[in-house]
DNA sequence: TTTTGTGCAAAAGTTTTGCAGATAT
DNA sequence: ATATCTGCAAAACTTTTGCACAAAA
């Protein structure tokens, strides 16, 4: 179980513009794939793939993984969905954010929040300067939270 | 093939000293342990953990892949070995550093590189100010390195 | 009607687990 | 002597693939 606390402000694409931009490739508009969808817009954050196929089944007992693995594929192709991998090694997929960004995770609760331009700005700098172009996307870092850090109360 | 360009330097633990630091906790020095810390450091940065089974069976084919990572696990419990998540989400394992530090990967070519305390002095701030104590083995940021990303010519 | 998508079933790949026998201390 | 390890075999899990049928455009 795992705290999400990313704001749902920054989700970006409209959603009845999907349809159009699969169909524009050749691609179609199918029930199951506006389920996932649908599923994946009321997650707030970072669900593994394995949680997407439970969440989908719930709407669909009939839900296969194929389906909605390929789907997610799709869905990344044409920009919708980003995937990373969780600490466990899991993909989790996330509706892509209008702004790229960073990710700090708690280790301790597990807790995700989206860095600012601010907070990155230094180290993309850094970087920059010796050729290395950061992506945003890709930027992860592990730690503790206020809450599980500083009280000698860590929560798990 | 991953390109790795982690300096050798870092390196940490003097190598007889993990036979006693086993023994105090009453666990025990095997040859199997020994062939897997000899080919962990002979590997510079981030192996994954079937990677290491096939190395290790190199040296010794009996080798099978329930000691090789229960061994890992005992290792890092006992500080010599840390793990992180490659791209594909296979465990990525590697002798734990002297100081810790984050890491960037190229996304084109795989090749890894420290970050140094400069790279990271501003994220590590900008979160502690907001009470997120930051883990530097626990900073991975994905981008182009220069070979990659200034040159028409992606090599992969 | 033709191309794309789905469901099923099975495979692939990494990592974990149970257990009997072997080994380090 | 005895608690710890190893090797084997099989399981657990996530993710991928092949194929025949179904559905979208």
């Amino acid at each position: 179980m795992t705290v999400q606390r990313v704001s749902r402000s920054s989700r970006s694409t409209a959603f009845k513009e999907v349809r159009s931009r699969l169909r524009s490739r050749g691609l179609r508009w199918t029930p199951q794939r506006r389920a996932l969808i649908d599923v994946l817009s009321a997650t707030d954050g970072h669900v593994t793939g394995a949680e997407l196929v439970e969440l989908c089944r719930d709407r669909d007992p009939e839900t296969t993984p194929s389906t909605v693995y390929r789907t997610l594929e799709v869905l990344e192709e044409i920009g919708l969905v980003k995937h990373s991998h969780g600490r466990d090694g899991r993909q989790e997929f996330h509706i892509a954010p209008a702004s790229e960004h960073g990710h700090a995770i708690c280790e301790n609760c597990g807790e995700v929040r989206e860095l600012s331009e601010g907070d990155v700005a230094g180290l993309v700098g850094s970087l920059g300067k010796r050729g290395f172009a950061v992506d945003l996307s890709h930027l992860t870092v592990g730690g503790l939270c206020p809450r599980c850090g500083n009280s000698g109360v860590p929560l798990a």
